[in-house]
DNA sequence: TTGTAAGCGTTATCAA
DNA sequence: TTGATAACGCTTACAA
């Protein structure tokens, strides 16, 4: 044998007609067969070590139990366990994942898209939605697709969060604890859903402590950078300001950075919190006072969601939003 | 249009024949039609959004443009930016990567293998295989495969590597230059290549020095926890140690833990080096002095060596070792 | 240069 | 319950 075996060997050796040995393999239509050729069929499937040519399978069948999973970069330390999580999920199902990268680049990411459902992939995750995404279709169908991490504003699209409003509020209530009042917030992008329910929820966690939230510069990227920017307008624009409510754990990062350049002392003069608990490469000073987000199991549930999804496209699209929980490290100091 | 476009619809737009849309929308054949009714077709594609059916492809020619890559788990920070090197490198050949984690199990890894190759898989990148792992086969050929970070001791299969022998001859250097001569080795498996050509690299270290290489304590596995009973019973069965040259860097972070739990100070009393430079989780104390290996050029050679092996299966296999960079931190002290 | 026709391996429909 | 047959969309000899 110098090519892969197909049905027809497996027929062949098994004396039935190769709609016979399909039937017999499928589990789904196994029943359509009596017992005795179904073992027939399955035995010479495994002597000849038969695996079905998925590409003829999926010409016939329109489908590939392939997903394709879309993320901005794999290197940022949230999407590892993310992806983690998707495969994992995926698996339970038979589906495996395509990953593709975009860099933040819509281009990109179009033809990344583009070039997933030529290959017939099943369905999307993706992990690069702006609130203003809208859901994908072909032919007047809708494509099955779930987000991850962010979402849009509209809500016909099934996607997977964690707690943003809760992590926010967990985060305020720590400092107020601590005796700050002038709580400023480093919000991420308005156009991503991050962004923009963090920032929402500092403002309502800030009223509920009867402080006004007025304190908050609104940064270019979710990224150490930005965050160093962000900061050094915040000092420029806001004095006063005795803790700081990054938006995720990079911008604290770029915001001590700032602090350090400004001779300012992190946490004795300036408090500071992250969000996501990403693992940080080297060493951060103080260590991070932060929100854990359940980076695998968004993955996980992402991937189950698909699934459904893919099985009844017309169900109501779910919003899951999964648990979160504040790390309490060293950037947190008592109000002076 | 209710389904996705086909060849004939845009043949028919384009008012020519489906064998000949198909000639003028492949590049490599769009020499054999006038370009006149090349730029017809398309033109129809482009209106119509068509996307080829690459299972329909897949099966008359017999290639899907995807490849598998395999690793333990993108968990371990070591593996993120080597697979976002590999997709960057398969992208420029118009591949795609189908992801699969198989947490150091064969058997998973069996599984994988086998339902990707079922998938009409192209190619494989493996960063999994052990040093007597063999060449995969299908009817006699060879299944286009590059083995990353790791290899076989056989020399039939292409690799790409790190320079694992430069990278601990500098280690040992640096540790002789700060006056060490007891200098011990954490092993890692031996029956990985890393692991194994690490020690080697040691021994002959050694003798350069005209040390002798005698203290040498094998872990258990590339892991924290490993790397902690293995500096226990170095510890005890090797009086007077004054440096450790760990396997890679997790076995580097259970030496510290081990180091604390027996009240030995690093750097003081004990200088520790690792191998990789991951980024890690959290704060280490001392900052490690480690090899940097080019994780992201890792991945984008494996991609291209695999392009060429699928393009020239019977080509002779290259093994590429891309060069390394040691990281001075703060791990090694002078020998007392 | 273009059209015709066959076939890749599977599964769904229809008939026996 | 099983067999025959057609069709999924594409590419490639071969013929015109």
């Amino acid at each position: 044998m110098d090519r892969a075996p197909t049905i027809k060997d497996v027929a062949e050796l098994a004396k039935v007609h190769a709609a016979t040995a399909s039937r017999a393999l499928n589990p789904a239509t196994r029943s359509m067969v009596t017992a005795r050729t179904a073992n027939r069929v399955l035995e010479a499937a495994r002597t000849l070590g038969y695996a079905p040519n998925s590409a003829a399978r999926s010409l016939r069948t329109r489908t590939s139990l392939v997903a394709g999973v879309i993320i901005p970069d794999l290197r940022n330390p949230m999407f590892p366990p993310i992806v983690r999580g998707i495969e994992d999920g995926l698996r339970a199902g038979g589906y495996m994942a395509l990953l593709g990268n975009t860099d933040g680049d819509p281009a990109r990411e179009r033809e990344l898209l583009d070039a997933m459902r030529g290959r017939q992939t099943d369905g999307f995750i993706l992990a690069t939605s702006r609130r203003d995404s809208v859901a994908m279709e072909e032919g007047g169908r809708p494509v099955p697709t779930v987000l991850v991490n962010r979402r849009t504003d509209a809500a016909d699209v099934p996607s997977v969060t964690a707690d943003n409003a809760v992590g926010i509020h967990a985060l305020v209530r720590l400092l107020v604890a601590a005796g700050h009042t002038r709580i400023a917030h480093l919000a991420g992008p308005q156009d991503l859903s991050t962004g923009w329910e963090r920032r929402r929820a500092f403002g309502d966690a800030m009223s509920e402590h009867g402080l006004s939230a007025e304190r908050i510069v609104t940064c270019a990227g979710f990224t150490t950078e930005a965050g160093l920017e962000g900061t050094l307008t915040l000092l420029d624009t806001t004095p006063g300001t005795t803790a700081i409510v990054a938006g995720n754990d990079l911008i604290a990062l770029g915001c001590y950075e700032a602090l350090v350049d400004r001779g300012v002392r992190c946490p004795e003069d300036i408090s500071v919190t992250g969000f996501n608990d990403i693992p940080f490469p080297g060493r951060q000073q103080p260590a991070l006072t932060t929100v854990r987000i359940p980076h695998y199991e968004i993955g996980l549930e992402a991937a189950r969601l698909l699934l459904e999804r893919i099985g009844n496209p017309e169900a109501p699209a779910k919003r899951v939003v999964l648990p979160v929980e504040v790390v309490e490290r060293d950037s947190i100091a008592p109000a002076h």
